[in-house]
DNA sequence: ATGCCGGGCGAAGCCCGA
């Protein structure tokens, strides 16, 4: 079972290399951010004639989350639970039924938080702890589960090409990392991390100038797992050759492997 | 990189992202 995370910018700019992704990769499950679109407007037919099923929670302009998958998808939630005042779609989750199991699978868009002196950071914080609530009851249903998405979090000064110059950065501030290493205390697994210790492993590059071309990126697309999932954890993979292609994403997929 | 890209909106130039 493959399962990969993508924040595409804009599903309607990215239709040919999502369809290319699926075709290639062909990954069982695929959660994807900032499709930056209404439901209706959500590119369907292209991705369904390839054998997905789709959920999105789009949304006009920004954001915006989808989950597609080679299974059905029932018990869809739109939204955290106790956030029902966030007028942003951010969140989406499913269950995944295949014929032998069952997978609870999420795709986030957790919120930048810059300028940090703005009232963007502490939106992303209590958005930070409305998901820690969220999953801390998920995980107590002690299933296979999958928390994959754009978190917008550089966890470690490993995963960022150059610390010093994110330091004050909404990314990367202690209280930022430390609101991560929460989620990730209530018994959660970096996947990414469990697989693969290289430096410079990163899944988002800016536009701008010689980000790319001097790989300075930054590692802020994450899959976090439950134990019943981590321990059918195969392997971690960042495709970073996406981010070559003509009209790039800025962010590229990351896929793990389970043994389900 | 505190926006030199790129996307949305909408038809120029501003807002937004990380």
């Amino acid at each position: 079972m493959i399962i990969a995370t993508w924040n595409v910018n804009s599903v309607r700019q990215r239709i040919e290399q999502l369809l290319g992704y699926l075709r290639d990769t062909a990954p069982d499950i695929l959660c994807l951010q900032e499709i930056k679109c209404l439901d209706e407007a959500f590119p369907r037919a292209e991705i369904e004639a390839l054998g997905y099923n789709i959920e999105t929670s789009g949304q006009k302009t920004f954001n915006g989350v989808a989950i597609l998958s080679k299974y059905p998808l029932e018990d869809v939630r739109r939204g955290l639970p106790g956030n029902e005042s966030d007028e942003q779609s951010r969140y989406i989750e499913a269950v995944v039924s295949t014929k032998s199991s069952a997978m609870r699978v999420a795709s986030i868009y957790l919120p930048n938080g810059n300028p940090v002196d703005s009232e963007k950071y502490p939106y992303k914080l209590t958005w930070m702890a409305h998901l820690r609530r969220h999953a801390r009851q998920l995980l107590q249903l002690e299933e296979p589960l999958v928390l994959a998405g754009d978190y917008n979090v550089i966890p470690h000064a490993q995963d960022v090409h150059d610390p010093q110059a994110w330091a004050g950065d909404a990314l990367f501030l202690p209280q930022t990392r430390a609101a991560f290493q929460e989620l990730l205390n209530l018994g959660l697994t970096d996947a990414f991390r469990a697989c693969i210790s290289a430096e410079k492993s990163y899944t988002f590059w800016d536009y701008q100038a010689v980000a790319w071309p001097k790989n300075m990126g930054i590692r802020i697309d994450h899959l976090l797992l439950s134990p019943q999932a981590a321990d059918r954890l195969r392997c971690a993979h960042i495709d970073k050759n996406m981010r070559a292609l003509d009209k790039p994403s800025d962010h590229v997929p990351v896929r793990i492997e389970l043994d389900l």
